[in-house]
DNA sequence: GTTCTAGAAC
DNA sequence: GTTCTAGAAC
């Protein structure tokens, strides 16, 4: 059991990648504990580490606790399977996701790299959590999958938002929907299910991300109003939509008031029946899943 | 993005 | 009374 003191001291990490000789992002921040050993296992995306001492007040030391009791529940764990990759080559590593009370950021000063906002930054660099990669973009899992298969496809490069996209972009663009492609040729449950790519019109997330998800639905994490609305409205923008707007446009908007979506009345995806309730709706969902 | 929970809806 | 949602906090 640990006590107060033991708490009184710890390493504060600021790990940073680099994997453009010149172009270096700060990816996470991690508290690493006395007598915790960091394991440091990615070579293709080599890691520099700053290492800080800083002295914790009780308070903090009693956040940390708390925020350390909040992993995500064992019911809305994990999906899919992994497939063969080079992505699983190596062991296993111990940067965990970001956590841990911070001040708000200011108004006009971008999100901090600790904050929840950045967490796709975090796991995507994390191996365990790679289900594919190549030199332009990772695969992971969601971590909160909302259907059987939830896939989430990203670049290396780091762009924030869809508005970030310029016609450079293009062919990478193309690259994510092929490999999402791919994603969906590997599944075992391919033939029976159906799946959409496409992107959030506003992610909370940031890092452009595309979402490969299957269509049935059937998640516990799939929870709420907005987790509904977000990918069965115009919320949810084709992969496909997108890279042509980029490609006539040379950027890629989102239509004027995308956030209303989310409001929405919940409707069957397949039959477009209305449902009055999240659980009515799971249930309803039920009778469209293969046999 | 998630969790938590007050209070609305039933 | 229980179920469910929406908004605050993280």
């Amino acid at each position: 059991m640990w006590t107060m003191w033991s708490w009184a001291k710890a390493i504060r990490l600021l790990v940073l990648t680099s994997y453009k000789p010149h172009v270096t992002h700060l990816y996470n921040q991690v508290t690493i504990k006395p007598g915790q050993r960091l394991y440091m296992v990615n070579q293709m995306y080599p890691y520099t580490v700053k290492f800080t001492e800083e002295t914790f007040t009780a308070r903090s030391a009693a956040e940390g606790s708390k925020a350390s009791k909040r992993a995500h529940p064992m019911s809305c764990e994990g999906n899919g399977e992994k497939i063969k990759s080079p992505a699983n080559t190596t062991s296993t590593s111990d940067v965990s996701p970001p956590a841990k009370k911070r001040p708000p950021p200011g108004p006009d000063k971008p999100e901090s790299a600790g904050h929840w906002s950045q967490g796709l930054k975090v796991s995507m660099q994390d191996p365990k959590m790679q289900v594919y990669k190549d030199d332009r973009v990772v695969v992971i899992k969601d971590m909160y999958p909302k259907a059987r298969y939830h896939w989430l496809v990203l670049p290396w490069d780091s762009i924030s938002s869809l508005k970030a996209l310029r016609p450079e972009h293009v062919d990478l663009l193309k690259h994510m929907q092929r490999v999402g492609d791919q994603m969906v040729q590997q599944c075992r449950d391919a033939h029976k299910l159906h799946f959409r790519m496409g992107y959030h019109a506003i992610p909370s997330m940031s890092h452009v991300h595309l979402h490969v998800i299957s269509q049935d639905f059937d998640s516990p994490c799939l929870k709420n109003k907005k987790h509904w609305n977000s990918f069965t409205t115009d919320y949810f923008v084709e992969s496909q939509d997108v890279v042509a707007m980029l490609e006539r446009d040379g950027k890629v908007t989102v239509k004027e008031g995308a956030s209303e979506l989310l409001k929405l009345p919940l409707r069957c995806h397949v039959c477009r029946k209305e449902q009055p309730t999240i659980p009515k709706l799971k249930e309803h969902l039920r009778t469209h899943l293969p046999a």
